[in-house]
DNA sequence: TGCAACTTACGACAAAGTGTCGTACAAAAG
DNA sequence: CTTTTGTACGACACTTTGTCGTAAGTTGCA
């Protein structure tokens, strides 16, 4: 219902638990996320995952001692979410506008648009399941 | 390059830019922006184009005491922009990932569809019209 | 048992961005 | 020349973010 945006570094945690499947803990995500190593960068991993705990993007498996986290917004979700708000904040929620300028500036590789019309093509299948007359002009 | 996103009171400017057909004024901007009209918002008004100025989203005509400002990015450039900075942010360049979760969602309405199949469409033509013979796959 | 290593919780801080106001100065109008 | 209107911009409070440090709890091993 917020729908807030994530800013770099808290996105970058939520990428790590995306991309994985288990829960992790925040010594596997410091280790990812600063491979360098220094001491106090754990704590800053701690604090990123409090704040994305409060903002309810992950939830926090305290039964041992060494919590384990996990996403509680998946990525297609939040993908879609920011994608939607975008809309609303530019072309009064309308999506096509927003891809109609990729076009012109030519942005879009014939691959994308081949996944566009897939899109598209499982909407048509799935609308028209209960309609079996087509109109084409 | 930049491509910055803007914060809510600049970009209700922009929008105030991209509906007019011609230049407006400080004047003309703080009127719709604040029909309240306290006398300090005036300065608000100058800052925020001042800084738009500055990011390169407005142009400043200052032949006259009295300026005109006008967009220099186009609304349609402007969100094409930020969508593709979600879609490098999010989903690796690609936009076609963003679409699919608001079908699963039902977020699409068939007219928001029947939009998206027209862009395809006339990406198709201009395609279709310099290389006569397609290859297929 | 007691210490060392690790963890969580969180206050604090600097930096950046934003919206706001006020004030100083310039130009125009009268 | 005085009043009005506009521009330029310093300053401020506020928020967000990334960072660190430190206090307190837990684990485990010598």
């Amino acid at each position: 219902m917020d729908n807030l945006p994530l800013a770099n570094a808290e996105l970058a945690v939520m990428k790590l638990l995306w991309r994985s499947e288990n829960p992790l803990t925040a010594r596997d995500i410091r280790e990812q996320l600063y491979p360098d190593e220094t001491k106090s960068q754990h704590g800053t991993v701690q604090r990123l995952l409090q704040r994305l705990e409060e903002k309810e993007f992950i939830e926090r498996d305290k039964e041992i001692a060494v919590h384990f986290f996990s996403a509680s917004v998946t990525h297609q979700v939040y993908a879609g979410q920011q994608l939607e708000a975008l809309a609303n904040k530019l072309t009064a929620g309308s999506v096509a506008p927003l891809l109609t300028h990729l076009f012109e500036q030519k942005r879009l590789s014939k691959k994308e648009i081949g996944r566009l019309r897939e899109v598209i093509q499982q909407f048509d299948n799935e609308n028209s399941r209960s309609r079996s007359k087509g109109k084409k002009k």
